[in-house]
DNA sequence: CGCATTCGTAACTATAATAGTTACAGATGC
DNA sequence: GCATCTGTAACTATTATAGTTACGAATGCG
């Protein structure tokens, strides 16, 4: 599982343009809310428009905006974006393929860790990008 | 959440002392099983003991045997043992507190990533050390 | 057209976590 | 006494992430 915060902020930044509704919102505007560097923000950015989840327009008047409804946004979309992968890792050597336990390991923690992924998978399908926006703003 | 291979080898580590019953093991035989160094596996050896899932004797014939029963120990008990903390991250920087979405999104995101720890240690609690075993060693 | 704006991305640096390695004090049992 | 084994310190190597500067290409506007 990654030690990173990208989840965290690709969150934070489909939260701001949920916000802004129609209106693009540039990358430099989103690096300051979320207390970064504009470049930063940029990657994430083309990780969730690469997973269709926003658009992005450049030059004068351009920025980022929601590709659907945030309401059909959920956090597992977020998390497959930008985290890709599985979170929970596996030896990085091989085991010894002498010694049964060293043989078999990695198989049975195999099907362990797939259903834990699956089980936090699950658990952010739940909560969607308009949840968090009616959770900061309860009272529009 | 960490970008470690310690879950898989604490597993690996208790596994191969309830494969071997009473049988005291040290460091050295399960770093060969494992196939990394024998202080890595002293390392872990030592927060599982801290835990209580292990115990260790120093000395000639020594080494470490498991503290109760294999399917008394759940793959919880060794995940919160070596990983510690909560797996996924918050932001490194606080947010703005300029911009409402900053100010907010902290608690927000707090109550998801609390749910999904959850939600992981409830699926990981499901598994005992003696399930491994067994799918390991599936005729006794 | 010319130009300011913005994205996408490469290249580099800094920081931090992890694993691996050597070394050694202290406990243990023969 | 002595070989064995744990616990831990100290150091290095590797890797992931974030941060920063820079720049080409797309865009819209006067």
């Amino acid at each position: 599982m990654p030690t990173s915060s990208r989840f965290a902020v690709a969150v934070h930044v489909l939260t701001l343009l949920a916000w802004a509704g129609d209106e693009p919102v540039n990358s430099a505007t989103v690096a300051v809310s979320v207390n970064t560097n504009a470049v930063v923000i940029r990657r994430i950015l083309c990780a969730l428009g690469r997973a269709r989840l926003v658009t992005s327009q450049p030059g004068a008047g351009g920025g980022s905006r929601l590709a659907r409804r945030a309401d059909r946004i959920t956090l597992r979309d977020i998390y497959r974006a930008v985290e890709g992968g599985d979170s929970f890792l596996m030896h990085r050597q091989r085991p010894s393929r002498r010694c049964p336990v060293g043989v078999n390991i990695e198989d049975v923690l195999g099907g362990v860790l797939r259903t834990t992924n699956a089980a936090v998978e699950q658990t952010l399908a739940r909560t969607t990008v308009a949840d968090i926006v009616a959770q900061i703003r309860p009272c529009t």
